[in-house]
DNA sequence: CCTAGAACCTGCGAGC
DNA sequence: TGCTCGCAGGTTCTAG
């Protein structure tokens, strides 16, 4: 389930080996994964052929290989079970192969978008000035962006009339951060999940942060999380930071500062992990 | 405008 | 053995 620490290994994969090479063609075998772009299948195609890749990038959990000499971008979300593998040709095709990229080079290798829910996918897209694809224009920045505002996410929150958890999910507040990292952080900060944001003080949201930024620093130390072969690297190598996690899916087994068992609640359709000790609910549930 | 909740999708494991 | 059902969850859409 990739969150922010994962997208950017793969980032950091495509880094390695598929920026400066140049499409040759690309294959959509699967027309959903690219629904959001709006031309449709061919067109996404088509365009991408003869284009050379730039640097990728990446904001919260979106990432996107530039298009030089274009004001364009191949815009990527992972979903819930998105892979982007590097494969010699070779490779028999994967289950769940959605879109294929053959390049103009003798390197033997394809960039494939594996993705099983189908719930991720690549676009094309214009890019602003900053080199933002536009459709993602909305989205904030994420807590590892040099640039993010602690400050106005404080009184983002200050504003709000929500839980902490959902402000935490929300990208337009904060990108980047998922179900697993926002269990994670909270329980480090002694947090409920319900916590209204609105009763945060300024110390409590640094600290917050503080802790939102060490768990993803922790998982990106060691390629990111994964639970199953659904999520893999570039290289189809799996992460293995689940051994460390601390509050998600431990659900009855001993906190780990104070021994109470952990608790799992049904929420938004998912699921919230915490220490009934630690994170003591709010008196008023608004 | 704001917030809450459902829908989208597929595979797996538990329970019967 | 084979069926159903719950669960996994990021984003977007809709309802209130």
């Amino acid at each position: 389930m990739p969150e922010l620490p994962e997208v950017e290994v793969v980032r950091r994969g495509l880094a390695r080996w598929v920026a400066h090479r140049t499409v040759a063609d690309a294959e959509v075998l699967h027309p959903r994964a690219v629904r959001r772009h709006l031309a449709g299948p061919d067109d996404f195609a088509h365009r991408l052929g003869g284009h050379r890749i730039g640097t990728p990038s990446r904001r919260g959990k979106y990432l996107w290989l530039p298009l030089e000499d274009t004001d364009q971008a191949v815009l990527a979300h992972l979903g819930m079970s998105g892979q982007l593998l590097v494969q010699p040709h070779e490779v028999p095709a994967e289950k769940h192969l959605r879109i294929r990229v053959r390049f103009a080079d003798d390197l033997g290798t394809e960039l494939r978008f594996v993705d099983q829910r189908t719930f991720g996918g690549l676009s094309l897209h214009e890019t602003s000035a900053d080199g933002l694809p536009d459709v993602i224009a909305h989205i904030a920045r994420d807590p590892l962006d040099p640039l993010f505002d602690d400050e106005a996410f404080h009184r983002a929150l200050r504003r709000k009339r929500t839980t902490i958890k959902r402000a935490l999910l929300d990208q337009s507040l904060i990108s980047g951060v998922g179900n697993i990292y926002a269990d994670e952080a909270l329980w480090r900060a002694r947090l409920h999940y319900e916590r209204p944001t609105a009763t945060l003080t300024r110390p409590r949201t640094t600290e917050l942060l503080g802790h939102v930024r060490d768990v993803m620093n922790a998982a990106l130390a060691v390629g990111g999380t994964s639970f199953d072969s659904l999520y893999v690297n570039i290289n189809g190598e799996s992460g293995y930071f689940e051994r460390s996690l601390d509050a998600y899916g431990r659900e009855g087994l001993p906190c780990r500062r104070c021994a109470t068992p952990m608790r799992r609640r049904p929420w938004m359709n998912r699921s919230s992990y915490y220490c009934p000790k630690c994170q003591r609910a709010p008196r008023v549930t608004p």
